[in-house]
DNA sequence: TATCTAGTTTATAATAATTCTAAACTAGAA
DNA sequence: TTCTAGTTTAGAATTATTATAAACTAGATA
């Protein structure tokens, strides 16, 4: 198989994941983050993408093996969608969703875009993990 | 079956649902709407909850075809939560959640404590179907 | 470089929520 | 009372995901 030049990269975030670089790894690697612009992926979609063109194989638990590890390490972020699918993010940052009900997209919303200028406080001994808003639209 | 005085209304709402009053449905009326207060559930306690008392048996398919035509009825709002439940809600005004990821409980957010004083606009075409928050908490 | 072993891959089975099916039942119009 | 479209139900099917366990391999060590 052919690796690009970001080898070191993919190895670093293996590493780091507590996952050796194999072939399968480093496949998926390169499919996610080979690029320039971050992306939206169901493990479906990953799945068949990974698996069209020639090379290595890498098997459906593969691959949610590899796309779990990423996302607890932070290299990958899940985002709520649909209760069916398991939707994920490249872009790592805390931002915000656009998530259309008709062709089941999710589009991104700067962090900035959004502004909550009044935020409940949550139930004592309990905090804030996370508050990244999902808007829905259709047509 | 006993049925409470708000027989009508639940009739009423079966009826403008497209579903004929049936014992079982009575039941489930009684069960989500013969209260002081709304509340949240899921199908698997609801189906619990409708069966552990004496009465009526309601098979598991009528609870997710009535709770499913009285969220298409308007009077059941659908929240989203996790990805492998899903939740009801009796308050169906417009409003936002905590979700609290220890004990998956949720709890109501007055439409007013969140203000959203930035939000974009959709992409063209495209209208917001609804902007509800759910703030994910834990310990 | 050969050996060894903990980690990895994979096909397949299992699980969990939900939806479908089709046969037996029933509300309510006539 | 009869009739029929709508309803209920047990169980099968589906879908996404997770678990299993046997065959493989990265890479540390001899
Ligand atoms: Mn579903
Ligand atoms: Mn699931
Ligand atoms: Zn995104
Ligand atoms: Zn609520």
């Amino acid at each position: 198989m052919i690796i690009s030049g970001n080898l070191k990269t993919y190895v670093q975030k293996l590493r780091s994941s507590n996952l050796r670089p194999t072939k399968q790894r480093l496949k998926i690697c390169q499919f996610l983050f080979n690029r320039e612009k971050t992306f939206h992926f169901t493990v479906e979609t990953l799945n068949k993408k990974i698996n069209k063109n020639i090379g290595t194989k890498v098997s459906l638990a593969t691959i949610y093996n590899t796309v779990e590890a990423f996302t607890s390490a932070g290299y990958l972020k899940e985002i709520l969608t649909s209760k069916n699918k398991s939707y994920y993010d490249t872009n790592t940052k805390s931002h915000h969703h656009f998530y259309d009900e008709g062709s089941k997209e999710l589009t991104d919303i700067h962090y900035s875009q959004i502004k909550l200028s009044k935020v409940p406080i949550p139930p004592k001994g309990k905090k804030i993990k996370n508050l990244e808003v999902v808007i829905r639209i259709q047509k």
